[in-house]
DNA sequence: CTAACAGCAACC
DNA sequence: GTTGCTGTTAGG
């Protein structure tokens, strides 16, 4: 007799727990782990979806045991890491067991609701239906030399595989006027394949992977000092050698049988990029993201499931890919905010990427341009192993000079150029060069300081900036809801010069074209830089026209092929110096540091701000990027936050705003009174957050704070087991160290 | 004595 | 969520 252990497709915390059922024998074979079943339910024996999770030979329930009715999978979707995964995810997050399985089963196609034939009970096996149709595939047939260059860039990538139509009008732009012409020349010829489980093959004939004497400097310290078991993190600018080096890792990976996942920012996945990569893999190859079609995730989610796809590359949603024998998970760009998921659960990409490569026994290999804080420390403790690179091949960078805005008005200039700015703005254009200019002034809540002695207000309790809410006029923690009215005086010199700060990216743009009518200005922002096809247009119109004066917001750290720059500029730091969360410096010296990085030596560049002794803009202006490290370390470990002690944010939900409030003051003095009674873990009353755009839910947060992660895990188990959780009406989430808790 | 109804635990 | 059990109570 087997019963079978499984999670019910609903979305009830107080029944998401697994439940016995026993396997009829018709379905003893195909019942395993990661098969999604249909079974009743309750009295009513409503029709639910269940997903099997464990296989046994007994239960605790033999007197109210049901059958399983139904199989949905004919063989599991999932595999035993990506399961167990789940079940990590469900207890770390708080989440429901399906809204983490969702993750992993958003590209297969979902049963909602089962019909049970009662006559037959070989209807009850529903087959798992795959989608069905054909695509037309491309292959190089001979080369020949052609005249024309969309031609010649066709044959060029035939070369290394076949690729469908689409692939080719993704890489190279609407060409199908030039395919049909090679057709008809007989170069290429076209054939069909199935597109459910249809793989582009052809001849591959992958490039050799040359290393640049500084990839291989990194290469031989990377394969030295590599451990299993512990993730390594690569301290590398250059962005190319960065590929590189991935790509040689990926190599290394695939000739000993295994398949590797390679994690990129969403923005960061270039066409140039993936040209290479079908270069140096071939067929072996693949790309997902966010942006494809239910039917493309679900043939990728083939592939990789069948060990087709060996390498594949892509955003988080690659992450949740049915990997066998996945032996390298290589994350680029650490920080990027489009690895914290915005869905519940609110993981983050890094963390499960490690959970992931522990349960799969693969290396983790890490990476960014600019550290992040808590990525340093963890290579200080050992935590990570650090692979630099030798100082020869670290390129020399510009040293920008601070402009104090403070003095600037004492001496009667209230614009928002300096004199210093002006200067080496007309230098600039008269020798018909371009001026960069950076502003990232976001449209919401900004933060207020006293004009003049530069005070900004923090909260008493946690020492972050207080964030300006036009609202009320009310000056509030984003951590801890203090909340206090705005007050015109300044505590600090007494003077009524409090204001809230807002110098926008639309008023400098109305102005620079005021001031000089006949330059060109260009602008770079969200608005204007919607898509990918608006970036390859203006990225396009930067190499045909010269423009004298670029202004643009966080924008400007893409990959724009800038040229002849003269001058580049932070127009205003001092929002991102105070922006209310504790990483606010962490992010403004991550920004303003990649934006002066990506100058020459001898750029002149220029940071404006009111706050001159602020540690951020003195470390900026450091040539030693370890001051920067220290400073942020004291300060974490003076005030308690990562990677000194881990922040935990629980999140109530409700409809009910008195539900809610109840809620969360009882789930509070339960975690109290367990926190009470041994692990060093700090707990901070509840407080309100607001309303949940969309549905209408009120959120109440509660903060914690430990230093110990395995501590707090034991007190949410007590918790959970105590029935704390389940007894609340109210929706909970946990978050581990969101990156802003706004 | 019974219909009606709210509160609540269980659902394997 | 849905169901059925339990205790209480108004109506007869």
């Amino acid at each position: 007799m087997k019963f079978a252990e499984i999670y019910l497709n609903q979305t009830n915390k107080r029944i998401d727990h697994p439940y016995d059922y026993k396997i009829p024998e018709r379905f003893e074979s195909v019942i395993v782990p990661g098969v999604r079943v249909g079974v009743t339910f309750g009295n009513g024996n409503r029709q639910l979806e269940g997903f099997v999770v464990r296989v046994k030979e007994e239960t605790a329930y033999p007197d109210k045991i049901k059958e399983l009715e139904a199989v949905i999978d004919e063989s599991p979707i999932l595999t035993k890491e990506q399961i167990a995964l789940c079940l990590w995810m469900k207890s770390t997050y708080c989440s429901l067991f399906y809204e983490g399985l969702y993750h992993f089963t958003s590209p297969v196609k979902v049963v909602k609701r089962l019909v049970i034939s009662e006559e037959d009970p070989h209807e009850n096996r529903i087959a798992f239906e795959p989608y069905e149709s054909t695509e037309k595939i491309y292959r190089l047939e001979r080369k020949e030399t052609v005249r024309g260059s969309v031609q010649k860039q066709i044959l060029e990538l035939l070369e290394t595989r076949d690729f469908t139509r689409r692939e080719i009008c993704e890489l190279l732009g609407e060409v199908g006027s030039s395919l049909r012409a090679l057709e008809k020349k007989g170069l290429v010829s076209a054939y069909e394949r199935d597109t459910s489980c249809a793989v582009t093959g052809g001849k591959v004939r992958p490039e050799e992977i040359v290393l640049s004497e500084s990839g291989n400097c990194l290469y031989r310290q990377l394969s030295e000092k590599r451990r299993k078991g512990t993730p390594s993190f690569i301290f590398e600018e250059n962005s190319e050698t960065r590929l590189m080096l991935y790509c040689k890792a990926v190599e290394e990976c695939l000739s000993r049988g295994e398949t590797a996942l390679m994690l990129f920012p969403e923005i960061g996945l270039s066409l140039e990029m993936r040209a290479l990569l079908y270069r140096y893999f071939g067929n072996a190859v693949a790309v997902c993201h966010g942006k494809l079609s239910q039917k493309e995730r679900y043939q990728i989610f083939k592939r990789v499931s069948c060990g087709e796809i060996k390498v594949l590359v892509g955003s988080r949603a690659a992450l949740f890919m049915p990997f066998r024998k996945l032996g390298l998970i290589i994350v680029d760009e650490e920080r990027d905010p489009s690895y914290y998921s915005a869905a519940m659960p609110r993981y983050n990409t890094i963390t499960i990427a490690q959970k992931y490569a522990d349960l799969s026994d693969a290396d983790l290999i890490i990476s960014d341009e600019i550290p992040s804080v808590a990525a340093v420390k963890k290579t200080e403790t050992g935590e990570w192993t650090g692979i630099h690179n030798a100082p020869c091949f670290v390129r020399k960078k510009p040293v920008p000079a601070i402009v104090d805005m403070q003095s600037e008005m004492k001496s009667g200039n209230f614009d928002f150029m300096s004199y210093r700015l002006r200067e080496c703005l007309e230098k600039t254009l008269a020798e018909k060069k371009t001026a960069l200019l950076l502003i990232n002034k976001r449209g919401y809540a900004s933060y207020v300081f006293c004009r003049s002695c530069g005070y900004v207000e923090k909260c008493p309790t946690c020492g972050v900036a207080l964030k300006y809410h036009a609202g009320g006029d009310v000056l509030k923690c984003h951590y801890c809801g203090y909340t206090k009215k705005r007050s015109t005086t300044c505590p600090e010199c007494g003077e009524k010069k409090i204001k809230a700060l807002g110098l926008g990216i639309d008023q400098v743009y109305e102005l620079l074209k005021e001031r000089y009518p006949d330059r060109h200005v260009l602008k770079l922002d969200g608005e204007t830089i919607a898509s990918y096809d608006d970036f390859k247009r203006v990225n396009h119109e930067l190499s045909e026209k010269h423009w004298d004066i670029i202004l643009g917001t966080r924008m400007l750290l893409r990959n724009f092929g800038f040229q002849n720059i003269g001058l580049a500029a932070a127009l205003l730091i001092d929002g991102d110096l105070n922006h209310g969360d504790y990483s606010s410096s962490e992010n403004a010296y991550q920004l303003y540091k990649r934006f002066f990085n990506r100058m020459t030596e001898n750029t002149p560049c220029l940071i404006q701000t009111y706050e001159p002794d602020n540690i951020t803009n003195e470390a900026l202006i450091s040539e030693n990027p370890t001051d920067f490290y220290r400073q942020e370390f004291e300060y974490r470990r003076l005030m308690g936050y990562p990677p000194e002690k881990h922040l935990v944010l629980f999140s109530l939900f409700h409809a009910d705003e008195a539900q809610v409030a109840n809620d969360s003051h009882a789930f509070f003095h339960a975690l109290k009174k367990v926190c009470e009674t041994g692990a060093a873990v700090e707990i901070y009353e509840p407080f309100l957050s607001g309303v949940i755009r969309g549905n209408g839910q009120i959120r109440w947060k509660i903060l914690l704070k430990t230093k110990d992660l395995n501590a707090f895990k034991h007190i949410i188990e007590e918790v959970t087991a105590a029935g704390e959780i389940e007894r609340l009406a109210s929706k909970v989430s946990i978050e581990i160290d969101p990156p802003a808790t706004l």
